[in-house]
DNA sequence: AATCACGCCCAAACCGCTTTGGATGCAGGA
DNA sequence: TCCTGCATCCAAAGCGGTTTGGGCGTGATT
């Protein structure tokens, strides 16, 4: 059933249904209601591919997911942010696109999504320092948000990050309040933007309390159980261990916890553990306390916010760039208590 | 730059410029030629929109993903399934519409991804029993493919699974070959069509070599790393506690193992564990040698193959329902050994 | 020499909607 | 009575491709 077919069924032109279905004034109410009712009842939905292209819109979204042709791995927190985005765009109506592209294939992606004009704009997912998609897509001129941000960039672009720098300070100086002198940093690959962040969080608030740095209590790796395992599992093998952790995600966060209870430790008593928690629905931390005190911030609603966003650019007929920085809670959990008085 | 600029630009009809970019015999390979590197040239792309409007074909697959307006989570395996499946549509040249709808929605969302004519074809995601999508997708005509089967469904359609029923059975032949005869098993929520077929292969396994069954060595609930724990802690606790556990993630495995080391037992030695491992990528079971033993599958081929036999559906003219049932490997890891002997 | 087949190209219809630019009829005002 | 304005509706022209149904010239066939 088309257009055209209901049209006729109804004895009116193709124009008044159109105009009827989508709340145009210049058509009788007592017809609308008609027509709408017929749309109804025969079960009519208008064709999204000739809508599309009869208004020039594609009232779609993509984004570009990169896929490891090096042994990167697919980001945990995308299904929770995909499931927060996709909540945005169906209550506005828009499609999500999402296409999965070779990294080094990732530049043509984007123009081709361009040219093409399958999407009316574009999220990008997991910057790193001074990332190429940046300027590459203001010169394309395709409307697009950045989930997190990217260190180095110059020109302004659309953001929504979370504070990962001021996350990790307050994380930090709450460990320090606590009497730890030694916090192990379990971080991410400081390659990618938050890590960066995090990592210049963690420095500042040592610093300010002029407490000695050390390298041997910084890590940088994927965010993997094992990974979490392995670099907690070296620093507590240290003449000096740590007696606190911090933990750039839940899952290294497990890591780290595993070698501590293996060293025969006792979480929150001998170790403390602070983890970022990114409210990842297939992992919660605990139910209701939390397992681990962590800095808080849901993956999921920034996927709804960034996806808002990206719509006001759209519908904004002369977009300007809007940035917005979301703030992480601290929650104390059972992973965390004063240092040890002997060490 | 569209067709018909590139067209005169050329000196040539759109007719021909279409044919030879499209690769159709009735155009001199030489005009073909020059054809071509002017699209290249001027960096011409025919619009998606409107090829889809006049070829009547959306080149694009839906997927739909219920949201948990009941407590439920969102899928750990999703990401990489997903991945999986995105690279079998860029190399087809197939869009990936993601739908994020409420469950109660979803009947609605699948029709109107039909009428709408925004997609070709559905890949169906976590079917239950008598899982009622089914019936509904035939009905409505829409090429689809199960990840996974449906117990209780008559009537015949395509599907991909994992032989879970096998995959547990062997795994609990396994460790009642190292000598268990104490299994717990912290299984998934039984609604879900998979954690059926596991907890069949393994009462199957059990059943026999007449082992007795325990209600108390078994439990059903959410993958989580807490509800693992809680399941395997209340376990251990029993006046008989098991010497193995089947986990039904490595996410719930890890809270297995977690309840097993804070019992002060070691893994491998007083405690066998196996787990089912999708390999999600940010989930790794070890790098080199495998941590857990484990029955593996990979989600991710998974992924692309069950896309694939999408693909396969739409294209062909009359087309007959596919099946296809992987096997699970069972990998050896550290997590197993023969069973204690004093109990 | 007439016919045919074939290689190559084009004009125009079509896909299903939106949107522009009237057309029509009727009530109210001059 | 005639003109205006308004409320309703419609015809037709896009949107940017694909596809059908020829047209034309050339070499081979009869």
């Amino acid at each position: 059933m088309n257009l055209k077919q209901l049209a006729t069924k109804l004895g009116l032109s193709p124009t008044t249904v159109s105009r009827a279905l989508n709340g145009y004034p210049e058509v009788n109410e007592e017809t609308r209601t008609r027509v709408v009712a017929a749309a109804q009842r025969y079960n009519y939905a208008p064709n999204t591919r000739a809508i599309r292209l009869a208004t020039g819109r594609a009232m779609a979204v993509g984004h570009v997911i990169p896929i490891a042709t090096r042994h990167e791995i697919m980001n945990p927190i995308f299904a929770d942010f995909i499931a927060g985005a996709g909540e945005t765009y169906s209550r506005q109506g828009y499609d999500m696109l999402l296409s999965v592209v070779n990294d080094d294939d990732e530049d043509r992606a984007y123009r081709q999504l361009q040219s093409r004009g399958s999407v009316d704009g574009l999220i990008v997912h997991a910057p790193r320092m001074n990332d190429p998609r940046i300027a590459m897509l203001t010169e394309i001129g395709l409307p697009f948000v950045v989930h997190g941000r990217a260190t180095g960039t110059t020109t302004p672009y659309s953001w929504l990050d979370v504070n990962n720098r001021r996350a990790f300070l307050r994380a930090t100086e709450f460990l320090l309040d606590l009497g730890h002198r030694r916090i192990g940093f379990v971080n991410g690959l400081e390659f990618m933007d938050f890590a960066i962040r995090r990592r210049n969080g963690y420095l500042e608030a040592l610093t300010s309390r002029s407490i000695p740095l050390d390298a041997a209590l910084m890590s940088s790796a994927e965010m993997s159980e094992s990974a979490g395992y392995a670099a907690a599992h070296r620093m507590l093998a240290l003449p000096h261990p740590p007696t606190a952790f911090l933990a750039s995600s839940m899952i290294s966060g497990m890591g780290v916890r595993r070698a501590v209870e293996q060293a025969g430790l006792t979480l929150g008593r001998d170790i403390s553990i602070i983890i970022h928690d990114d409210e990842l629905s297939y992992l919660p931390n605990g139910n209701d306390v939390p397992i681990f005190t962590a800095t808080r911030s849901s993956v999921r609603e920034a996927g709804r916010l960034v996806a808002e966003m990206l719509i006001d650019l759209i519908n904004d007929p002369n977009p300007t760039p809007r940035e917005r920085l979301l703030e992480a809670d601290l929650i104390i959990g059972q992973s965390t208590g004063p240092a040890p008085k002997v060490q």
